[in-house]
RNA sequence: GGCCCGGUGGUCAAGCGGUUAAGACUCCGCCCUUUCACGGCGGCAACACGGGUUCGAGUCCCGUCCGGGUCACCA
């Protein structure tokens, strides 16, 4: 049975040599985790600060793991992030296929080319639970190892199940490069025959990854660190089949703590449970981007940065090999400043159903509640309860008067109260500028300091001890009738 | 356990043989102020340990310790 070299001269690509291909290859789990995006992101990086190709590739060659809908939250998350590709299964492209069930063919094709030439056996023996796997690593005799091929042959004809595995040296040693780690070099004794086709059919995880990155011009290799011990058995192929040998990029992985990575397991986050505590897409992109790699030289101090400047800016040279942890609360930080740096139109569009959530009043301006919730709220998910008290006026306590700095107690607020209301009931005209001048043209006269009038109106209007906004705002977003009914309520308390 | 990789404040990190060892988050003060925030200013806090090499070591070498990865017909 002579395999048709034709078929393999075909299979090689045509892609014009030297420009960067990069590929984000997920197996469609249904969730994306941060590591994940990260791994995307710095593909995605590598592929656009060098004018390159992004290529999304779909490993789903574990046939028992399938996800329904799975492939549709990696489209989803990838658009939303702007981390667009230009080849892919749902943009097809010059190396189609590109999910790899459907390239099945493909890769016994390229075992049998391997077996021939003597890099790879057929295996017969029985599912090998483990046995390699605790204590010391002694490859025991695989008797199929030294099977002759027409003796292999004949099994193979006469029905019998079998896997291929990857032949290793047993002597000496092989070294790697990686872009971030370096060179490594391991003995060959060290490394196990791999098996590259599956007893259903399917290629490994390992064995499909070389010949799709091969098939599809794939320059630079980008996945997580846990990768970087079967790599030299990714070398010994590409050796065996005689081809260019990438650049591999291990990404160190991101942590939930010092110990554990971060896992659907223990509950971390992934993109979608981000957005949905409130966090924004450009902000979870911002800060992941730097966990992991810093910008150098005169730039080393900037923190944020747009996809289009970190395209600019990102370099091999600024990843760290080291895990990182994953800090929430500077995830929130950025978050914070990415709310802030928005134009209060777009900040008061994505606050406003936040804001709608617990005010159903619509007299009340979601626009102008939204002003004084920008600087105040780090995540979207902080605001319903911050205003809660502008649909409902709170139960309180009188004690809420007395506050020393403004030099309020209860005796002062009743008295500031009661001249505050007529003067609210007379203004001509409910603005922010009208409210603000009555007040401290009350205050001066009354001959107190603003905050000791401010003070109980608020109180009494928001009833509650911290605010967003002060006494002006909130009076002017209560209306003038909602106002006045609660200021007088607030004047009965005291 | 074998093999591989890593180790600068609590966290992310700059640093590439000579620095008072950056910066950011967190935390704490102060200023601003109509509460709270925002903003501004200031502060606490680090080179895992031991040996070398060198005039000089966070930076280079070795060992120890600690951490991670891997050792699947999962990816």
């Amino acid at each position: 049975m002579a395999l048709d070299m034709k078929y393999f001269e075909e299979m090689e690509v045509k892609i014009p040599k030297g420009k960067v291909r990069t590929r984000f290859a997920p197996s469609p789990t249904g969730y994306m985790h941060v590591g994940n995006l990260r791994t995307a992101l710095y593909t995605w990086l590598i592929a656009r600060n060098a004018g390159g190709t992004f290529i999304l590739r779909i490993e789903d060659t574990d046939q028992g793991r399938l996800v329904e809908g799975a492939t549709d939250v990696i489209y989803k998350t990838l658009a939303e992030c702007k981390l667009n590709h230009d080849e892919g299964p749902d943009v097809g492209g010059p190396v189609a296929p590109y999910i790899q069930s459907e390239r099945r063919d493909t890769y016994g094709k390229y075992a049998r080319l391997l077996i021939e030439k003597g890099h790879a056996y057929y295996c017969f023996c029985e599912k090998a639970e483990s046995g390699e796997d605790s204590g010391d690593f002694d490859r025991t005799d695989d008797p199929c190892r030294s099977l002759s091929t027409a003796e292999a042959q004949a099994k193979v004809d006469a029905g019998e199940p079998y896997v291929i595995r990857q032949r290793i040296p047993r002597e000496g040693t092989t070294t790697f490069h990686d872009a971030i780690f370096g060179d490594i070099t391991v003995e060959n004794k060290t490394l196990d025959d791999q098996v590259l086709i599956k007893r259903d059919g399917m290629p490994t995880y390992n064995f499909a990854n070389v010949i799709d990155d091969h098939l599809m011009g794939i320059t630079h290799v980008v996945r997580g660190s846990e990768y970087l011990s079967s790599a030299p058995k990714y070398n010994l192929l590409y050796e065996g089949f005689g081809w260019d040998i990438p650049t591999y990029v291990h990404c160190s992985p991101v942590m939930r703590d010092a110990q554990n990575k971060m896992s659907k397991r223990h509950g971390d986050p992934s993109y979608e449970d981000l957005k949905d505590q409130g966090f924004l897409t450009d902000a979870i992109l911002n800060y992941v981007a730097l966990l992991g790699w810093s910008p150098r030289g005169d730039i080393a101090e900037q923190e944020v940065f747009t996809l289009d400047e970190l395209a600019r800016a990102f370099d091999l040279a600024g990843m760290s090999k080291s895990p990182a942890i994953f800090d929430i609360e500077k995830l929130t930080h950025f978050n914070a400043l990415y709310l802030r740096a928005m134009s209060p139109e777009a900040f008061a569009e994505v606050a406003g159903p936040y804001i709608r959530e617990s005010v159903k009043n619509k007299q009340m301006s979601v626009e102008e509640i939204a002003a004084l919730l920008q600087a105040r709220c780090e995540k979207l998910t902080d605001i319903p309860e911050k205003v809660a008290f502008f649909d409902s006026l709170p139960e309180y306590s009188a004690d809420l008067f007395t506050n020393k700095k403004s030099k309020t107690d209860p005796e002062v607020s009743k008295a500031m109260l009661k001249a505050a209301i007529p003067m609210l009931e007379g203004l001509d005209q409910w603005t922010q500028d009208a409210i603000h001048g009555g007040l401290t043209a009350l205050a001066e006269k009354l001959e107190v300091k603003n905050a000791t009038l401010m003070w109980p109106v608020r109180i009494a209007a928001a009833g509650q001890a911290v605010t967003p906004g002060g006494a002006v705002e909130i009076c002017r977003i209560l209306g003038r009738e909602e106002t006045l009914r609660r200021l007088k309520l607030g004047l009965n308390k005291l």
